[in-house]
DNA sequence: ACTTGAAACTAAAATGATTCTAATTATTGA
DNA sequence: TCAATAATTAGAATCATTTTAGTTTCAAGT
């Protein structure tokens, strides 16, 4: 076992363990983004990842965030959410949910569901073998008070 | 009635038609640029798209290409498809159907729904007010001849 | 048919997001 | 501890998309 997995704490055994489940090693910046991803329930994007990462961490690069988030991404911890030709935005929420895209402000909020969504009929050709599946929502927040357009993030 | 209206195909018709109903014109690019994204059924970047339209029409900007794919968008005859950090796709698919994404070849694949998206149950706040829902899934295509490694297209 | 302002078009430059490079440092297993 | 490998860094490079400025086309009103 390494030096730096000697005190660890919760969050941080399990993303070794994931990491390592997908050949990846634990490293203090790919758990400082996970950190970074955690403290906020919002969707940032890298580059807003970077500048939270570096506000406690300022030796961090932005290659290096694009690197853990894609380490994030590929253990399953994180996922990706692309909407329209913006910054791809990441988000660290664990549960089940999708997401509702708000065409005003660009805010992306999760929604969670109440059914399964691997219940929902599709004609799935039998060549083709799902791995993940994803609802979105697009629509408008509707509230003037948080709805304003083109804010960064809720 | 404008005097390229007067001898226009079906399909130019309700391109007008629809482009008119969001306060934008009907142009030689435009439809141009429908005809490509209808004629395969594949779903291409704005890049493909541009030199698809560029190998008939020759003086045809990329520019032009995006404000046209937008203006398509927009009236709804033409679907954004985003899959990870990628150049978004289009899709001119009108039937009701979801994308499958192939994480090996890096093909997009229209899925029939045999459900209606709209009953699937979210807890959606009521300050929310949804106008789109997309499914999309994510896998491998499995199938050796057909999917390789990075391939352009479906 | 003729004018006119708005919308759309063009090529090219600019921007923004992401990836790559080369040199350095950290981590892991022997 | 040592070597091999993976990850890090800053910065350059690339790719996708948007903006700019000047020109053309369109549609609406004479």
């Amino acid at each position: 076992m390494s030096e730096r997995q000697g005190h660890l704490g919760a969050e941080a055994v399990e993303l070794a363990k994931k990491l390592s489940a997908f050949g990846l090693r634990l490293t203090a910046q790919r758990e400082h983004v996970y950190h970074v991803l955690l403290s906020q329930t919002d969707h940032p994007t890298a580059d807003e990842v970077y500048f939270r990462a570096k506000s406690e961490k300022p030796e961090i690069s932005l290659a290096t965030v694009y690197n853990a988030l894609d380490a994030l991404v590929q253990c399953g911890l994180v996922k990706q959410v692309n909407v329209d030709r913006a910054a791809t935005r990441y988000c660290s929420n664990r549960k089940e949910h999708c997401h509702f895209y708000c065409e005003e402000c660009g805010r992306v909020h999760d929604i969670e569901l109440s059914g399964n969504l691997w219940d929902f009929p599709v004609r799935l050709p039998q060549d083709l073998t799902a791995r993940q599946m994803c609802l979105s929502i697009r629509g408008a927040c509707k509230n003037p008070k948080t709805c304003s357009r083109r804010v960064a993030e809720d």
